[in-house]
DNA sequence: GCCGTTTTCGGCCCGACTGTTTTCAGTCG
């Protein structure tokens, strides 16, 4: 069995005790496991083997013999029996806003109703209404959730969040009653995916600044609305909520709700002991707040460096702060270069000359191009004859530049059987090469990874090309072996890519950290088919900034001259 | 479930808002 399938059985249980009304904490020390399994960087059948689960702290004698009868046997009777006892319809059910598990099992116990088709038209039927601390409101409500779960998504990209988040803030910071204000939350932490918009804000009038935020015309609806707090849904069907605090909490406060909740936890047990205790209006010595003017004060009462919000996830940035080894992380003006850009010559909307202009203006010091290879047919890949024509065209484009150079690429298709797709005399011409899998997603594990380790054998190959082949939201990542594939790209110097794309954000800042240890090099792309696409930039390097990079791991921070060198032209 | 120099039981993270009920339960983050 699988790391993975483990988290994700624990994951379960915590939910399913939640709705067996077992105690929040319960379900935390499953859910804290599991974290901490995903943190830990190593196999899980040797910490089960080796009987080293046990001295990790939250792993006590249940949990350990759990995880031991999941990992040996590949099943668990707890989890089975627990499983048996609550229908599956019941855990989708808490998906539904407004809905959790004390009304759910109540609902279950009462009427037998198992599955979201039967509540909807229990609520229809009016049943609920009988139930105790259950109203015609609280039954309309359920309702809508259930119609809010059909219409709306309940997750988006980035990217979107980013938009309508900007268009909320500059609707409030232009209040004369807001005195600061800005995005917490998950976007604020830079998460690939947001499941809704957090704003905090300052003021002596919060009454006004509530208002201001519910009027604005993105909102479809109110859920709640006090004097510190308001959360509506918006018409996109995101949720947004807004905290109002006094100017002196604003630190407390923007912290507290940047979260992530585990970072938060982790934070407040460091804080128990120095004796303090935090919570979103302070930082408490007893009865005495401990004066910070932001965020930098708020981690000096820690003896922490600043802690950057994409750092937040609990995977060890408390410690690296204690000690003074927080990375440098790379900024969107380190970057020198813009690598893997499709142009005409494929599916790209832009002409060489055009982009290479782009890039100049940018400040840019090269250009990379990689179009599609001819075997994706129909993204126009190129032919043999075409590469010679664009190589031409290279050659005395790069006449004209002085303190500028476009280097000749390919995005060679990674074949089902791992080789490329052109001769050996072809791929030679170019400067280097990007191998990607774009067909035959769906072999299994071990195949997918051979294949794609015998391309990395490929002493053509300079970087390996989305390595998950994931789209955010739309379509899971081909399986393969990660690890495998990351050891094998360190040992043949191949560069992996962050593809900036905000609907794939691959390779995953999660694998980032860890390989970065073990030696791995990174490359943040635009995979731009246009010059509007350049802006894309941004989301990858808060992708590496997550995964704890440097400028110096980064092969686009490279100079023209070290990139010259390091392709050996 | 875990943990432990107040140690084998009793804490563990807590505040805001809503709605039902009249002091509090449920949900959310």
């Amino acid at each position: 069995m699988t790391k993975r399938e483990v988290i994700r059985i624990l994951n379960e249980i915590g939910v399913l005790l939640e709705l067996k009304g077992e105690s929040f904490f319960k379900s935390r020390a499953y859910y804290e496991a599991a974290r901490k399994l995903e943190i830990i960087d190593e196999d899980i059948e040797k910490l089960v083997s080796q009987q080293r689960l046990e001295n990790i702290e939250g792993f006590g004698r249940a949990l350990t013999q759990k995880i031991t009868e999941l990992v040996t046997t590949g099943q668990l009777k707890y989890y089975n029996k627990l499983r048996e006892s609550i229908p599956s319809g019941l855990l989708d059910m808490l998906k539904i806003q407004g809905l959790g598990p004390k009304r759910i099992m109540t609902i279950h116990a009462s009427l037998g109703i198992n599955t979201i088709d039967e509540l909807k038209k229990a609520c229809e039927e009016d049943k609920l209404l009988d139930l105790p601390r259950f109203s015609k409101k609280i039954q309309a409500k359920i309702l809508e959730g259930i119609n809010n779960l059909n219409n709306y998504a309940d997750k988006f990209h980035y990217n979107i969040g980013e938009m309508v988040a900007n268009e909320l803030l500059k609707h409030i910071i232009n209040s004369p009653y807001v005195k600061r204000c800005q995005v917490a939350g998950s976007l604020r932490r830079k998460k690939e995916v947001v499941k809704d918009i957090d704003i905090i804000a300052s003021s002596d009038n919060p009454h006004e600044v509530m208002n201001i935020f519910t009027n604005h015309s993105y909102v479809k609806e109110i859920i709640a609305k006090g004097e510190t707090k308001s959360s509506v849904v918006l018409v996109n069907g995101m949720n947004a909520d807004i905290r109002v605090v006094n100017d002196d909490e604003y630190p407390y406060a923007l912290h507290h709700f940047t979260g992530s909740k585990e970072h938060n936890t982790a934070l407040r047990h460091v804080a128990k002991k120095h004796g303090l205790k935090i919570n979103e209006y302070g930082i408490f010595n007893g009865q005495q707040k401990i004066k910070c003017k932001d965020e930098v004060d708020f981690f000096k009462v820690f003896d922490m460096k600043y802690i950057h919000p994409e750092l937040r996830e609990n995977y060890g940035e408390l410690e690296a702060a204690l000690n003074n080894k927080l990375p440098h992380l790379v900024t969107l003006g380190d970057i020198k270069g813009m690598v893997h850009v499709h142009t005409m010559y494929s599916d790209g909307s832009a002409t060489i000359k055009q982009l290479a202009k782009e890039c100049i203006a940018r400040g840019y010091k090269y250009l990379l191009i990689s179009d599609h290879s001819k075997s994706a047919v129909y993204a126009g890949g190129l032919s043999e004859d075409e590469i010679k024509m664009q190589h031409e065209e290279i050659d005395i484009l790069n006449e004209k530049y002085t303190d500028f150079k476009i280097f000749k690429g390919i995005e060679s298709d990674i074949l089902t059987d791992g080789s490329l797709d052109y001769s050996d005399e072809v791929l030679k011409s170019f400067d280097f090469i990007i191998g990607s899998v774009h067909s035959s997603f769906r072999m299994n594990e071990e195949k997918m990874t051979k294949r794609i380790i015998k391309a990395l054998n490929n002493p053509y190959m300079t970087i390996l090309g989305h390595p998950t082949g994931r789209l955010l939201l739309n379509r899971a990542g081909y399986k393969i072996n990660i690890d495998k594939i990351i050891d094998t790209c360190i040992e043949n110097n191949i560069i992996i890519e962050i593809n900036a794309n905000p609907y794939r954000l691959d390779i995953d800042w999660r694998y980032i950290k860890a390989a970065k240890d073990k030696g791995a090099k990174f490359v943040i792309s635009s995979d731009a088919h246009s010059i509007k696409e350049f802006e894309y930039m941004r989301y990858g390097v808060n992708v590496a900034r997550k995964g704890w990079l440097e400028h110096r791991d980064i092969f686009n921070c490279l100079s023209l001259e070290k990139v010259v060198d390091y392709l050996k032209l």
